[in-house]
DNA sequence: TAAAAATACTCCATAGGTATTTTAT
DNA sequence: ATAAAATACCTATGGAGTATTTTTA
C-alpha cells in the first residue's frame, strides 16, 4: 500500500472514471488500471462496481476511500513537517478524559502555571482507549478513568480512587429505589466519548445485562451531556466530582446503581518522555495537586473520601 | 512512500539498529539500509544520525516517527475495516465547535430526539479547521463559528449571528475601562482548541498587535476553559451564549473589547451527504431549533439578539 | 579487533508504457 | 458504433538478496 495506489483510488473514485483519473494524474490509462487492481487484490476485495461504462464505489471501496483520504493527507503532512526545520512551540502534548479536564486536570494546570509558567501544554480530549494514543505518539501522556491495570506498552501511575455515580435529569423515569442492571440497559444512555477508560466497561456491564442493544449518544463533552442529561435523554455514568454541583442543587439526581468495578483517575506515558525533565515536573505537580483536592475534599466532607 | 518503508523505519527506531531490525522484520540488513536511504531521499533530509556503531534518530526523524506511526496504524485499521461486512450502526458523525456543543447543539439534539429517536448521531470535538476535516471524511458534517466564508471543497448555511466577548476571572488584571488590543495581547489566552473557526482569528488579531507572542494554552473544552478562568489563569474569547451564567453570577467578568470581525454559528458538509435524507433532517432540526432558541432569547431580553 | 552499517554487484519481480481486444450502452 | 476498461506484451527501473568493504568504539 504506497501513496500512489492511495491517490490513483481517490482519484478514479472521484472523477468516476478509469481513464479520466489517468488524464488527471498524468499516467496511461492500464496504469490506472493495473493499480487499482493491486490495490482490490491487496485488500481481497472488489472497490468498484464496474458494469463496462459505470464505475461505482463498492460499499467496502466508500469504507475503504475514508481511510485512504486521511493517509495521504497524513503522508503530506509528514513530508512538510519533517522539512520545517522550525521547532514549533514544542507544547508537552496531554490527553484527557473529557470528565477530568474541568474537575482533576485545571487544578493541575494551576499549580503549574503559579509554579512554572514557562511551561507550554496543550491538553486534547481523549476520544479513544488512551494506551493506543500514546502507543500512537498522539500525546505525550494521557489522564484518564480506568480500572487499575498496567499496559506493556506504557507505564502509568494512579492517582486517586474516582467514585463514579449514574445520574439522569430530574424528571427521569428513574425513581429512588435501587434500579436492577437490565433495567438501566434499556435507557439512552449519555456520554462524552465513546471508547475512553471507564465508558467501555459500563457499556459492556450494561451489554450483558439488557436483552436490547444499547442505545449511547456521544456528545464530545461532560458540559454537553450535563445539559442533555438535564434535558431528560437518558441516564449516564460519571465521576461523582463533576456532578456533585448540580446534584446538590437538584438539578440532577443520582440513580441508585453500584458499578461493578472499581475506577482511578490515573495517568500513563509514552516510555520516551520519561527522560524529559517537563514531564517530571507534571507527574510531580499531577501527584501533589490531586493529593490537595482529595485532602480538601476529605476535609469538607469530614471524612476520608469514598473508597 | 509505502507502508513497509514506514515499518521499516519504525523498527530501527524501536531497535536503535538497522542489524535488529533486519532480524526483527525477517529481511536482510542491506534492505533495511537500502530502505531506509530511499525515505531519507524522498523527504530529502536525514533521519539517523549513524556514527558507526551508534544510531539516533535526527529531530526530523522524531518528528517523522509520529506520522509513521499513524500512517501504519491506518492503513492496517483500513484493511481490517474494508472486509468488515457489518455496517457499524453507521452514525451520523457531526463535528462542533467546544463553545457550540452545549448551547446550540444539545437543543438540536434534543429537538432530534423527540421527534426522530431512531437517528443516531456522533457528536466529536472540533480541533481543527472544520473544513479540512470535512475534506478527510473525519465527519460528515460540521457546527462550527467563524466569519462568513465559502469553501469550494464543501457546502456551507449560517444558523445564527454569534456575539463574542472576551472574559476574565474575578479578580483578573483588566479593569472595567476599554482595553486596548496591545494590551490584551499579553494576557495568558485560554481556550478550548486552538485551530477551529474564530479563534485563529483572535489569535492573529492580538498577535498583529502585540509585540510579543501571544502565549496560548487549550483545555480540550469551554468547561474547562471556564473553570481555568475562574482560578485567574488568563483570558479567554468565548460566545456570550456560553457564559451568559456566568457573567450574570458575577463569577466571571467581561472585558471590554470588541473583535474587529462579526462571527456566525453556521454549519458545512461533506458534498456527498447532500443526499441522505437523514442529514436533510438534521439540517431541518438545526435551522428550527436555533430559531426557537434566538427568538427565545430575543423575547426574553424583550429586544432582537445583537447582531 | 569485533560488531555494525555501507557498498558492490547480480537477479528478478513488477510497475509502467504501447498496441489491441473486449464490453456495454 | 463508440467510448471506456481490460488484456497482452515488452521494457526498464529498482528492490532484495549475497558477498565484501568500511567504519568506529
Amino acid at each position: 500500500m504506497d501513496t500512489a495506489s492511495l491517490t490513483t483510488f481517490l482519484s478514479v473514485a472521484e472523477q468516476s472514471s478509469f481513464t479520466k483519473a489517468a488524464i488527471d494524474l498524468s499516467v496511461a490509462q492500464p496504469t490506472v488500471t493495473a493499480r487499482i487492481k493491486k490495490l482490490e487484490r491487496d485488500l481481497a476485495c472488489d472497490l468498484f462496481n464496474r458494469t463496462g461504462a459505470l464505475i461505482r464505489l463498492t460499499t467496502a471501496g466508500q469504507r475503504f476511500r475514508r481511510y485512504a483520504h486521511k493517509i495521504v493527507k497524513l503522508s503530506r503532512l509528514a513530508e512538510e513537517t519533517v522539512l520545517a526545520a522550525t521547532t514549533p512551540a514544542d507544547a508537552l502534548t496531554v490527553g484527557a478524559d473529557s470528565g477530568l479536564t474541568s474537575y482533576r486536570l485545571v487544578p493541575i494546570v494551576e499549580y503549574l502555571y503559579r509554579r512554572h509558567p514557562e511551561l507550554a501544554l496543550e491538553i486534547r480530549p481523549l476520544e479513544e482507549d488512551p494506551w493506543s494514543r500514546i502507543g500512537d505518539s498522539d500525546v505525550d501522556c494521557a489522564f484518564f478513568i480506568d480500572v487499575c491495570e498496567s499496559s506493556p506498552k506504557a507505564d502509568s501511575t494512579l492517582l486517586c480512587p474516582e467514585p463514579l455515580v449514574v445520574v439522569t435529569g430530574q424528571d427521569g423515569p428513574l425513581g429512588p429505589e435501587p434500579v436492577p442492571t437490565q433495567r438501566l440497559a434499556r435507557q439512552p444512555l449519555l456520554c462524552a466519548h465513546r471508547g475512553s477508560g471507564y465508558q467501555r466497561l459500563f457499556e459492556q456491564t450494561l451489554g450483558g445485562a439488557g436483552e436490547t442493544a444499547v442505545r449511547a449518544l456521544s456528545f464530545g463533552s461532560i458540559d454537553a451531556v450535563k445539559r442533555a442529561l438535564t434535558a431528560g435523554l437518558g441516564i449516564s455514568l460519571l465521576p461523582r466530582l463533576s456532578v456533585a454541583t448540580e446534584l446538590a442543587e437538584g438539578r440532577l439526581v443520582e440513580v441508585p446503581w453500584t458499578a461493578p468495578f472499581q475506577v482511578f483517575t490515573q495517568v500513563a506515558w509514552h516510555r520516551e518522555i520519561r527522560t524529559d525533565p517537563r514531564f517530571a515536573v507534571l507527574l510531580d505537580a499531577a501527584a501533589r495537586a490531586t493529593a490537595e483536592q482529595v485532602a480538601d475534599a476529605g476535609m469538607r466532607q469530614g471524612r476520608r473520601p469514598a473508597l
